[in-house]
DNA sequence: GGTTACCTTCAAAGCGCTTTCAAATTTCTC
DNA sequence: GAGAAATTTGAAAGCGCTTTGAAGGTAACC
């Protein structure tokens, strides 16, 4: 069943009836309970790609996600992100396209969606310090927003945590314990928030005259293995850490299963901090073992992001939006005073 | 630039234009050659909206993914199955539409697929028992592929893992390591993935004349924190399993954690087989703490499913597609003889 | 040389909507 | 009750592509 169809099916013309199913005020109310009852009655569903054929809006939001070179791994926050966000899109009537690609294709992706019209708006994740990609969105004029930040970030829409306070504020928490010797497990440091986090981490140290120490810190890819082989590096040391601040929950796993594994226990011998965007199969509440941690959900970033996003792609002309989220330290079971 | 314009520049029609672009044997050689160059030069891309209008193809796969009801769980391993999914659709030019809806809101999502022709097919993951998508889909009349199978499944393309088999031949080995009270944290039973894993599980207990306990059954959404809970039950109760088989790795971290809590060591007081599906974070490989595991990539079968997606809807008179797929098991330090 | 076949190109229709502009009808206004 | 204004509907153009059907130009054949 399509509009001509409907129409000729109603005696009606096609411009009547369009009128009618999009809320257009010039329309015969008694008409346009016609209408609506005869399309609800025919399960009339407009072409969507006739529709945006002619309005020449996508109704789609792109969503570029890449996996990390030699690993391939795919971050699995962004599931999370994605849930928040298709939710919004979903009661705003827009679609989702995801791209998943190399790291190295994802400017020939953001080209493509740009040229080709596929999308009215795109979604960036992850900003490395000096992400080439704002400056490429820039050029291109696509309405976009940026989960996280970087460089001069006057000049386009982000939301982001304020990373570099939550970590400054979770080593003085450790400090305050008495702990000195204080390991950070970071993400990539090429990622603009691992770069924050860390200047977090040593302004608090400095702030208590402690020269932050490199061989305490480690920086990669936040996989569970990672925060494994770390902490089993560190706890084998004849002076070990006795506390660690971690990027993510899913690499403080492995941080505490290293502990374990030596004897030690949480709170106790070695205290943990992480990060934790709330990710709903790896929840740290109360029921679970809760992990000290700064936190902020990433679900709920992905509702605001796409609400500010679709805000953005309606009034292109309006002024950059910036907004930046604390992250609250939940105290757990996994700190307690330096041994 | 469109293709009007980019066909007067070069004095040709647009007929001729499109042809040469997309590859008719009609065209002069020469003229093509220089088609391409001004199509390069000027970084033309054809308007993917007019494109799909004209052609009647939306160049499109729909993939619906429900989080659960309670806890709006989004179930991590979609991630990665996305990944391995979007990889062959960005290589066969495939667009990647993701719909993220409440359960209750799935079969309005697939009816609006399918009617306003924004897909072309679409992948249905996580079946449960007698799963009415299928139905639908089948009623609907798009192409569709299942990740898993359910009911008879005779009637559609699917592709699955011999589950079954999997945890029969897991249960084997712990019975044949002196094992006998084994527990099961399984995934929701209703899902058609967990129900043939359960009877594997008791077929390979009758086999030897165990009769399968109740009580040593857990059936829920597969979260760390579930995981804990089910094993903290068990592990407290005066007559204890000496092993236990989950049914997904972020499950097992949860066991594994409160063996730790009891001061349990895996592999000698306690015994965990895990399925795992190769999560790229989660990765159980040598160098992090290795699980006994039945084990079958969720990346590669997504790879394989786009495959089979892609190829029956370019040939949707092809007989069904059944491909089944045997999960290795690999014996890792999570498992040894009965205490 | 005339007919046929082939190669190459083009004009125009069509995909299913939205939207502009105009027309028909009804309601107001004095 | 005539003219103006408001209300309601419709014809047709247009979105930017693909594809059909026709035609112009060459080569091939007898």
């Amino acid at each position: 069943m399509n509009l001509k169809e409907l129409a000729s099916s109603l005696g009606l013309s096609q411009t009547t009836v369009s009128r009618a199913l999009n809320g257009y005020p010039e329309v015969n109310p008694e008409t346009r309970a016609r209408v609506e009852a005869a399309a609800r009655a025919a399960n009339y569903q407009p072409n969507s790609r006739a529709r945006r054929l002619a309005t020449g809006r996508a109704m789609t939001i792109g969503h570029v996600i890449t996996h990390t070179g030699e690993t391939e791994m795919v971050n699995p926050i962004f599931a999370d992100f994605l849930a928040g966000a298709g939710e919004v899109y979903a009661r705003e009537g827009y679609d989702l396209l995801l791209s998943i690609v190399h790291e190295g294709a994802a400017e020939r992706a953001y080209r493509q969606m740009a040229a080709n019209g596929s999308v009215d708006g795109v979604m960036v994740q992850g900003p490395r310090q000096e992400d080439p990609r704002i400056a490429l969105l820039q050029e291109l004029g696509l309405p976009f927003l940026v989960h996280g930040r970087t460089g001069d970030a006057r000049g386009y829409n982000w939301l982001d945590i304020a990373n570099l306070r939550a970590f400054r504020r979770a080593t003085e928490f450790l400090l305050d314990l008495g702990h000195s010797r204080i390991a950070l497990i970071n993400g990539q440091e090429a990622m603009d928030f691992a770069a924050r986090r860390r200047r977090g981490y040593e302004e608090a140290l400095r702030a208590r005259s402690i020269t932050p120490d490199e061989s305490l810190m480690y920086a990669d890819v936040m996989t569970e293995g990672y925060g494994h082989r770390a902490a089993a590096q560190l706890l084998d040391r004849e002076n070990r850490p006795t506390a660690f601040l971690v990027s993510s929950v899913i690499s403080a796993i492995g941080v505490r299963q290293a502990a374990w594994e030596r004897g030690l226990q949480l709170g106790r011998d070695v205290s943990i901090i992480t990060h934790d965007d709330v990710l709903s199969y790896l929840n740290n509440d109360a029921e679970g073992p809760a992990f000290t941690a700064t936190r902020s959900s990433i679900r709920l970033a992905g509702r605001r992001c796409a609400e500010i996003l679709i805000e953005r792609i309606k009034q292109p002309d309006a002024p950059f939006v910036h907004e930046l989220w604390e992250a609250e330290l939940m105290v757990g079971r996994s700190t307690g005073p330096a041994p």
